[in-house]
RNA sequence: GGCGCCGUAGCAAAGUGGUAAUGCAGUGGACUGCAACUCCGCGAUCGUCGGUUCGAUUCCGACCGGCGCCUCCA
């Protein structure tokens, strides 16, 4: 069995050969930070986090980079509103990333290089640009001169001719052809900057992964991804750039890139103020849920976040967790889980709407089994769902875990339980009932069984 | 104008040239003091119209509807 994935490049799947198989690269695009990141951001995330994870169970070495971009006009824009300095600012909120990200249980990356670090980095490779003659100065700007690059616009499918027709171009006079990107851009005395060859500026967007890709992982990797509004002109730019740099070698030989997330059927805007960020919405519903959510769609498509999914999502995951709760006893089995529909479904593109099905299946399986079979059911569930990300949790702390509707502890649902225990002893029916009623209405449920009363808050 | 995507049961979402996984919701039953959990059962002919084919939801075309990108953007 081997992996394939869809390549935007070529659009077409197909299957995953690594330069080298000792050591796989890949370098997804990281935020930009100057506020806390929506849920759109937290897609890449979790689809790369989950490609990463399966990469990881298939080579012996990955080296998995993701970035964090720290210097970008938004960035100076609200440090200058607030008053503080681009660092003190990108430091904060690459932090509140960082915890974003993990709530998601995302793992760390290999690598998280930050653009402000890698500045000689990029001035080098502008350098190697204009002695290339694939770049120029102009007004204290350097420029990459698109027109100096036969295959311009292939990742996104468009020509120049094309790509102008928008008529969306900002028309500079510094500018030797409309469609020409900056590489570097002076900066004012009240504006960060760093001084190069071409006089005290910054880099322009793209040049930072171009320089942190060749620094930490190669002229050429294996796979680089990204939303899909980046194919243009982010990761267009990005191929020029390395392109040139590297005398036409391909920065990367496969380019994923997932599909976009609405809210409630609409795009989400400024204008509209939908932006859903993901802190926020870790108040309301577990990270977890948030990544049931992404994974259940696959990565490519576009994706509704609304609250029915996400509180259907919730319940899914209920009903799973629910299967582990009553066999949290039993310890999991290791297992091969290669020769599993699932873990095909994973190499196949990454089509983890499958695989989160077969883990429904495998719980029922685990549920309707015992000895042997139950401890290896167990162990197969435990094993997809980890390569995914999911069901990693203690169940009893899953049900019991505060959901934000009840302030009520648990030691007063034990005092509770044991009330209305002492009333079913008593036959005192209508108390027992009260004693339920009570407790539903701050949102806990009650479970009997022959081990006793379990209790969930749901 | 250019490039591209999508339209599958109430909702969500896979998939295949030979009449469609899975989850949530709903519903009938078993279990239960009552419940919950669990178990058994129940639902779609795949936007519309043509074409190719022995046969299409799956291939081709047209149309209808929804959407994205075209230098802020995951």
């Amino acid at each position: 069995m081997s992996l394939s994935l869809y390549n935007s490049m070529t659009c077409s799947k197909q299957p995953f050969q690594p330069i080298d198989s000792q050591r796989v690269t890949m370098y997804v695009c990281g935020p930009t930070v100057y506020n806390r990141v929506h849920i759109g951001n937290a897609r890449p995330a979790v689809v790369f986090d989950t490609l990463y994870r399966l990469l990881t169970s298939l080579y012996p070495n990955v080296q998995y980079a993701r970035n964090i971009t720290d210097i970008d006009d938004k960035i100076m824009k609200t440090a200058a509103e607030l008053g503080e300095d681009i660092s003190v600012l990108s430091t904060r909120y690459a932090e509140a990333y960082f915890d974003d990200m993990q709530a998601l249980n995302n793992l760390p990356p290999t690598i998280v290089p930050y653009a402000t670090q890698h500045i000689p980095e990029m001035t080098d490779m502008i350098s190697r640009l204009v002695a290339k003659e694939h770049a120029y100065e102009s007004e204290g700007h350097v420029l990459f001169a698109v027109q100096s690059m036969a295959d311009y616009g292939k990742l996104s499918g468009r020509s120049l001719d094309d790509m102008l027709a928008g008529a969306r171009v900002e028309v500079a006079s510094y500018k030797k052809y409309a469609g020409d990107f900056i590489l570097w851009k002076p900066s004012a005395d009240d504006e960060p900057g760093w001084d190069s060859p071409w006089g005290r500026g910054r880099p322009g967007w793209h040049l930072e992964c171009s320089a942190m890709i060749e620094k930490h992982l190669g002229e050429s990797i294996d796979i680089h991804g990204g939303g899909q509004d980046l194919i243009f002109p982010h990761h267009e730019n990005e191929i020029a750039q390395s392109c040139c740099a590297h005398d036409g070698k391909p920065v990367a030989n496969v380019w994923m890139h997932n599909g976009f997330i609405n809210i409630e059927g609409e795009k989400m805007s400024k204008s509209l103020g939908n932006f859903r960020m993901v802190n926020d919405l870790l108040e309301q519903y577990p990270g977890e849920v948030l990544r049931y959510v992404i994974l259940s769609a696959h990565y490519r498509s576009e994706q509704n976040f609304g609250k029915d999914l996400l509180d259907s999502a919730w319940r899914s995951l209920d009903a799973i967790y629910g299967f582990l709760r009553t066999q949290v006893g039993i310890e999991a089995a290791a297992v091969d889980i290669a020769d599993t529909h699932a873990y095909a479904a994973l190499l196949d593109d990454l089509n983890t709407p499958v695989a989160i099905s077969e883990l429904h299946k495998f719980a029922r399986e685990m549920n309707a089994a015992d000895g042997d079979a139950l401890a290896e059911a167990k162990g197969r569930l435990l094993a997809v769902a980890g390569l995914m990300g999911l069901l990693q949790q203690d169940p009893e702390q899953w049900f019991t875990h505060s959901r934000g509707g009840s302030d009520i502890s648990a030691e007063e649902i034990e005092v509770l339980i044991a009330k209305r225990n002492q009333a079913k002893a008593d036959k005192d029916y209508a108390g027992a009932d009260g004693v339920r009623e009570e407790l539903k209405a701050m949102g806990v449920v009650l479970e009997d069984s022959r081990e006793g009363t379990k209790w969930r808050r749901g």
